[in-house]
DNA sequence: TATAAAAAAACGAACGTACGTTATTTTTAT
DNA sequence: ATAAAAATAACGTACGTTCGTTTTTTTATA
């Protein structure tokens, strides 16, 4: 599966995440109809999203928020309690739908090297659709409250966890070179990073979500002494 | 040369560029006598590190400062002229003893591998020396007025062309196997910036300074296809 | 060396402003 | 006509910054 293709497959169950979200938080919305918050919490979190990744959540005050979404700011305070709750649900809505994206696209997958590959291409593609979500995590995490700064290592970590076992598995197996399965997770993870947050210069520089997939792919398969240079899976799976 | 060398050199060239950048906003500061100057920007710099990796610049306040300097409100006034600019001053002492010292320990070499080898192991020495100043450039580029982001800007692509230059001029002596130049290139950077935002967690790893600089050396070699598997330099230069 | 005058530095209360939030009023939809 | 949603104006608070005063240090004089 390619990137076009990715994108199109997530688009259809972004929705699904998105009501889950507003069915949690239901008490603290005053606004009764569906429909009518749906609308505007959407808006609310796009303009969010992009005022914070300029400028910092903290320096976004709610009369920038009200211009960006055409909201007063009254009616803002409908869909949340506090400008922290706002922070609070945008990072659980992103979580979740991350989370769950990677699972079900990797689980799949028995043999290590096929896992990593999924997980490398998942998560590369799944971080370009979601581009100012994970930029937010990044920079916003230590602006958490204790709760969901400790939800957000929690998930952190055990996106970690899944990496390294899956190393230690290929490891065992023979499939994968003997490396150091923590500096090599935690690089894996750096290399992820660089795509989201230095995205603009990639753009600048005319390199594409598959080119970097492709690229880590490959990277890795050097590092790991794979044999398998191919970076896209070419059964039904992927 | 190894970190401990490394730190004793550094130590001994820091005073230096701290005076120039006194020198340089001299007509900003109050004070009088340098060696008052001297002390008390140190703790202000010091301070403002600290608090602003913890929270942020823009959530700092000048109480803050206050507090964890010791120096009341309205002296502190009288080492910069508003908190803006001390975010310029900060940045500027930074990137200027950044600069330097990269330039000092590769210049001196003309073939790639070498070259390439000495930034690296700078780049991660300095890093961990500087760590504070590092994460901050990371995280508050955002928040520079205008003229000192353009500057933080080329500052950064004059790094990475050097990166590049070295990377094209090894393909062309045949020395390094035939890579995407700018992937490479920006790959490397993201493998420092990993090693001063995640310290923390290499930390609790024991994962040494000198082990990640070895570890990126060696994944060059790897990647790049050089024999010289040693990271470390037996030479005089390095 | 001791002391008075001058300069330098530090202090902390007070200013205006912009923030997050809320109570009240107005508009819109049913 | 009634309920829902949006808008407005106002609240208390915390911010960056300033300024008149006090304290400390330096200099000058005996």
């Amino acid at each position: 599966m390619d990137y076009q293709q990715f994108k199109k497959m997530m688009l259809a169950s972004r929705q699904d995440i998105f009501l889950e979200v507003i069915a949690e938080n239901r008490e603290n919305i005053r606004i009764k109809k569906e429909k009518t918050v749906v609308k505007n919490l959407d808006k609310i979190f796009k303009a969010t999203l992009k005022i914070s990744n300029q400028k910092g959540f903290q320096a976004m005050s709610m009369r920038d928020l009200c211009q960006e979404t055409g909201i007063s700011l009254g009616a803002l305070y409908a869909y949340f309690p506090s400008k922290d709750d706002l922070l609070s649900m945008l990072m659980t809505q992103g979580r979740d739908a991350v989370e769950r994206v990677l699972d079900s696209e990797t689980l799949q997958f028995d043999d290590p090297w096929g896992k990593l590959k999924a997980f490398i291409r998942t998560h590369v593609y799944l971080s370009e659709i979601m581009r100012p979500w994970f930029y937010f995590f990044f920079m916003e995490a230590k602006n958490l409250n204790p709760s969901d700064r400790k939800k957000a290592i929690e998930g952190d970590l055990a996106t970690e966890m899944r990496l390294e076992s899956t190393l230690e598995e290929g490891q065992k197996l023979g499939q994968f070179e003997k490396r150091d399965i923590v500096l090599t997770a935690e690089m894996i993870k750096g290399l992820f990073a660089n795509w989201y947050i230095k995205r603009s210069k990639f753009r600048s520089r005319n390199i594409s979500v598959d080119q970097y997939a492709d690229f880590m792919i490959e990277f890795m398969a050097d590092y790991l002494g794979v044999e398998d240079q191919l970076g896209k899976v070419s059964g039904e799976n992927m």
